[in-house]
DNA sequence: ATAGTATATGATAATATTTACATATATTCA
DNA sequence: TGAATATATGTAAATATTATCATATACTAT
């Protein structure tokens, strides 16, 4: 069961795990949006961003809804934007981490 | 700039987003641990587990300190624990999602 | 009905990740 | 020194992910 949840998260995480898909969910920051704005803002083909929205939408990080032409996304959970917040920290460390070890570098040479 | 960070976010999710790795994350939620503890409690082969550790040391997850003949690993951020409690929740919402869809499946035959 | 627009889907090649096996390194102990 | 142990590394095959191109679908307006 807990092996189960295990990969559940993961599949999760792996969703999130794509820079162009981390983009996606920034810009979903301001609220629901359509695909014609999305497209644009991230950069990238239009059939590859709609492959990676599909990506999003299958992992239940985003949901969407037709509106006319239109598709409008929105990121289901706003724990998903904590969640991105809270990266930041061990991102510091590291490269803080990295940053002493060019000091070390550089003082003796 | 900001894509670059954009990437880095994406490196440390990618580090995380493997069954494996989040079972050793897991472990070391009690505290710091040998590799020869770590290697029984998520199972699998030992150079593959050890694979898995140095992904996550490359990403900065974990640390890593040599004691005699064994090396013993911790994580770096306690953040990280944080960013997998959080992650339960976008999951506990898809399997209501899910249910839903099965309950009208059921019921409307 | 037809044309035009927004988005999704399918197929495939390019690339990256994962696993398994074999071997190397570092440390301890006899 | 040599054997034993814990862990890491190199390599190659199996597998998964990504990007691209072509095409399909759904909707709107004429």
């Amino acid at each position: 069961m807990n092996e189960k949840i295990q990969e559940m998260k993961a599949d999760i995480l792996s969703a999130m795990a794509h820079p162009i898909r981390l983009k996606i969910i920034e810009k979903l920051r301001q609220g629901p949006c359509c695909v014609c704005r999305i497209i644009p803002y991230v950069g990238g083909e239009q059939s590859n961003v709609s492959h990676h929205l599909a990506i999003l939408k299958r992992a239940g990080i985003l949901s969407s809804e037709k509106k006319g032409l239109e598709v409008w996304y929105e990121v289901t959970d706003p724990v998903i934007f904590e969640i991105l917040d809270l990266i930041k920290y061990p991102l510091i460390k590291e490269l803080k981490r990295k940053n002493n070890l060019l000091n070390a570098l550089v003082e003796n040479d």
